[in-house]
DNA sequence: TAGCCTAGAGAACGTACGTTCTCAGTGCCA
DNA sequence: TGGCACTGAGAACGTACGTTCTCTAGGCTA
């Protein structure tokens, strides 16, 4: 076997599960189907992952990065305090247009297995906790008060779920207002 | 058979059926946990319901109601147009506090089942829609902005989702305060 | 009392799950 | 070349699902 074909091959487990978990969740999808997605045998799939909660965790902590990627890049955006905020928003406004979107993913997730699942709960909790505390400490750095950041988390998620259940993306331009809003009133 | 029974038993079943979805999730349910905490036949469970997903649809109809009931007593608290808008906040606050609060069972279900079931996805669209256009009805009877409604509404899906994730219901009071900035930048 | 309708209890059905096991085939080193 | 370690494909296992069916018991009418 060539080196590094089972980082290879996890990543292939990997991103086959995170479409197939985003499309239809998490228990509507069979081990087999997973395997029949990712091209791979049962055998190595539980090589790699022992077990499907494990796998789940994995592709969340993945997409735990690919949202901490988009959100670093959305503040990196050039401008004030004030613009850098905003970009979130309009980052969300163009996932909300995507053709497969669903969702936040840890929302769904911790609304399907979040009550039976504590390690998910867990990792569920963790991500949102890391995502309202950057927003603090860019406030912070721009002398806003600290009651702004759970305000302007709020917003995010509400959006998120507003946009997957009404289908359209206006709840980013809705969100993206009221941020402005919030963040002219405190700065 | 005692007449009304039917009523009564399928009143049972319903609360059963609304305890056990909320806690577990749906598909963590089994029809068999269901008739055993209703204490029902499962002949008679499925006479009066006869599919499970009829079921789902019934207790999300249920909880509409409930929670337009909530609703309409909070904006028929006295006070102004703002007083009557920042006390579904509050409702929020106490519905976070309660033990087994666990999040919106409609946002949790649509994550859940939304993506392969169109018939629940639906009832929970029209469930957010509806609640969005009665806040839009008392917002344009203070003479408001027609954008301030999909923003406190957003901020109520928010702090739902918030709430439940981090465990705790610090969300309402950050909801709350966002709302009277918003509102009071609009009227 | 005899016969019938309905009820509850739960066995049974077909399916599909998560996980493990079997087995024939394949490349590799002695 | 022969034996070994490992592979992929998928059968098999035990369980649990949603739903239907069977069976026994009991109350109603005649």
């Amino acid at each position: 076997m060539p080196v590094g074909a089972d980082e290879e091959i996890r990543e292939q487990v990997l991103a086959a599960a995170d479409r197939l978990f985003y499309r239809r969740g998490v228990q509507a999808v069979g081990m087999d189907a997973l395997r029949t997605e990712a091209g791979v045998s049962l055998k190595r799939l539980y090589q790699l992952f022992p077990s499907k909660e494990g796998l789940v965790e994995e592709v969340l902590r993945r997409r735990h990065q690919a949202w901490d990627d988009l959100v670093e890049a959305a503040l990196a955006s050039g401008g004030t305090p004030r613009d850098r905020l905003l970009a979130v928003y309009d980052m969300l406004s163009r996932w909300f247009d995507e053709d497969d979107f669903r969702g936040c993913v840890f929302i769904n997730t911790f609304g399907e297995l979040g009550g039976a699942a504590p390690g998910i709960a867990g990792i569920v909790r963790e991500h949102k906790a890391q995502f309202q505390a950057r927003l603090a400490e860019l406030i912070t750095e721009a002398g806003g008060p600290p009651a702004l950041a759970p305000q302007l988390a709020i917003l995010a998620e509400g959006a998120q779920t507003t946009a997957a259940i009404a289908g359209t993306s206006d709840a980013a331009g809705h969100a993206r207002a009221a941020a402005a809003t919030l963040i002219d009133a405190a700065l």
